[in-house]
DNA sequence: CAGATTGGGTTCCAAAAAAGAACTTGTCAA
DNA sequence: TTGACAAGTTCTTTTTTGGAACCCAATCTG
């Protein structure tokens, strides 16, 4: 599979991924959401190439999660801030992060902290169940065909071998 | 910055796209949440490299994320499963899942759905706060210097910019 | 018992993407 | 008129992929 096919998998994952899934582009919404807007600034604190986040920026505008906003005019000068599209990627970032956060922080412990203006804790996030509140965690998930699949489409059986499971 | 550089950033989401960051580990991972763990049923399922396969499992293995179990002797066959590790990777998949069921998904709908065994329900993800318990978004958050941060880290400030802030 | 098959890889070459550095463009200020 | 600034673009070199072929040990198959 080429990356340019990724878009039209049937598998959100992989549409996901079409849009954010290369080397840099996380990277560079993470510096969005702690309000870096201007090309020079990107390209400082992440020492990527400049070609590569010239393309990255585009990429990512086209895609509806940046929008560039002039902040001057003569000469014109502009700046990506994230759009609802966008501030949408926050709870996957968090999830990443926390991820992070949890097995490879040395013992020093994470280097950021996240606060919870509403409430004035540090906090982490907790991924719940839109239906019962629950928090929910991988093994009592279960995945089905949806609207959406393409027809004949099956998902892949419990395999039935007979493999150590204690 | 070059990649093997990442996994010393003083950011938990440079460290966790150290592992999972590139273009097909998330896919692998995908497929393992469906159960698959076996060398060819990954090849034939995303289409990948043989190579560039044995290179993914090979580091999400040493990573902790997978571990290589024998299925059989005689001859011998193994299979990648995931550790608790690679288990907790769930919610940050599930929160890209999420976002492209949203925002990827054409008219006809998301191609899969997920039911939680739990309460019985097709569910989607919600971001909760640790402490208040109140769903989680971008704007409420801000970031501070944690435990692990370098000595002299400093964050970026708002900037004070006279933009259209409409 | 020779030959094909299976699972899990490795090797080789060509194509695509990223790194790094230099060059461009429009505008203003000294 | 020269320099600086912001935001790119161009060029060359190195890394990563994609794609196909090959390897190997241990069974099956005839």
């Amino acid at each position: 599979m080429r990356w340019e096919e990724l878009d039209r998998e049937p598998c959100s994952l992989a549409r996901t991924l079409s849009v954010v899934g290369d080397r840099w582009t996380l990277l560079v919404l993470r510096e969005c959401f702690l309000r870096i807007r201007r090309f020079e600034e990107f390209e400082q604190r992440l020492g990527i190439a400049r070609h590569v986040l010239a393309d990255r920026l585009k990429k990512l505008t086209e895609a509806g999660v940046l929008e560039k906003t002039p902040y001057q005019e003569r000469p014109r000068r502009e700046e990506y801030r994230l759009t609802e599209k966008g501030l949408a990627l926050y709870p996957a970032l968090l999830a990443l992060l926390d991820w992070g956060d949890k097995f490879m922080s040395g013992k020093e412990g994470p280097p950021l902290l996240r606060r919870h203006k509403t409430c004035g804790h540090v906090v982490h996030a907790v991924t719940t169940c839109s239906e019962c509140g629950e928090a929910l965690d991988a093994r009592a998930m279960t995945a089905e065909p949806g609207p959406g699949a393409p027809a004949g489409f099956v998902l892949p059986q419990r395999p039935s071998n007979k493999a150590v499971d204690k």
